[in-house]
DNA sequence: TGCATATAGATCGTGTGCAATTGAATTGTG
DNA sequence: CACAATTCAATTGCACACGATCTATATGCA
């Protein structure tokens, strides 16, 4: 093990180790949603319509912290593919409503098996898992808060 | 709160708590390494090189976990600074050997205080950042190692 | 009402990530 | 030695991320 102690240690970043086990989660998750015809993040644009359908660019980017720079083409390939409808509001115009389609819809019961395989390799206990969980979104709720100001 | 108990609810997901956190370290590190000049990726090239220099592409990559797709293009954008330089080894004519210049060296110590500033907004103690690194990482290892598969 | 301001989404440019392919160089095996 | 298999880096194509900018629409306030 090189550079056990210094602040720019990598094995001591947090940051990295985060940085780094997202890419191998997504990673992992691509075997199961590849079939599905799925990106990983397009795969929670859907998990958000899932709980919740007919909701505004805004208000999905607002679940997932992210804008409409990378909204705007992810939902146009999932419309493209047939998984929601994209339009205007009549009320308010500036605003764009995502619908899931009947296929979005049906694609739910093929991904309800994912996290389950996902997660026989993570060797944690459910309390453990979501112990972590907490810990890692409270976590992104401070750097996120931080970002304001 | 949407979605308490589903497998597939977001605010229960890992990896969904992973994917979000880990952009929201990128853009608190952004802030410090813009007046660098730097992206993240590339910060995390140099950790690796600071702490040994004169590596492969292919020892860089094992370490970051991240392949030739991705370090090429990046390596020759650091190269275009004038941070490393690239060379076939002579040795093996298949490897490029990356080695820092005199200012890839130097940069270094500007990039010393920048975990600290970001960890002042986390809210953690020492102790509790090296526990949940070391969580993370070792969760980031089962997910590769299952990858091989 | 009228106009400055704010908001929502689209667009553009740059820089990752990564699978798949290619091509050069090396290694293993008979 | 010959030659197939392997290894390494580069390349290509696609899909994010995100800052910056643009346009259309809506809101606030005099």
């Amino acid at each position: 093990m090189t550079g056990k102690t210094g602040a720019l240690a990598l094995d001591n970043q947090l940051c990295f180790a985060l940085y780094s086990a997202s890419h191998a989660f997504g990673r992992a998750y691509r075997r199961f949603l590849d079939p599905l015809g799925l990106t990983y993040p397009q795969y929670v644009v859907l998990l958000v319509l899932w709980e919740q359908d007919d909701l505004t660019v805004k208000e999905i980017g607002d679940r997932l912290f992210l804008d409409s720079g990378t909204l705007t083409p992810l939902l146009k390939r999932l419309e493209a593919a047939g998984h929601v409808r994209r339009a205007r509001d009549r009320k308010d115009e500036r605003q764009v409503r995502i619908c899931l389609t009947e296929t979005g819809r049906a694609l739910r019961e093929k991904a309800e098996a994912i996290p389950k395989n996902v997660g026989c390799v993570l060797g944690l206990s459910l309390d453990e898992a979501r112990a972590l969980t907490a810990q890692v979104a409270k976590l992104r709720g401070r750097l996120h808060d931080s970002a304001k100001s």
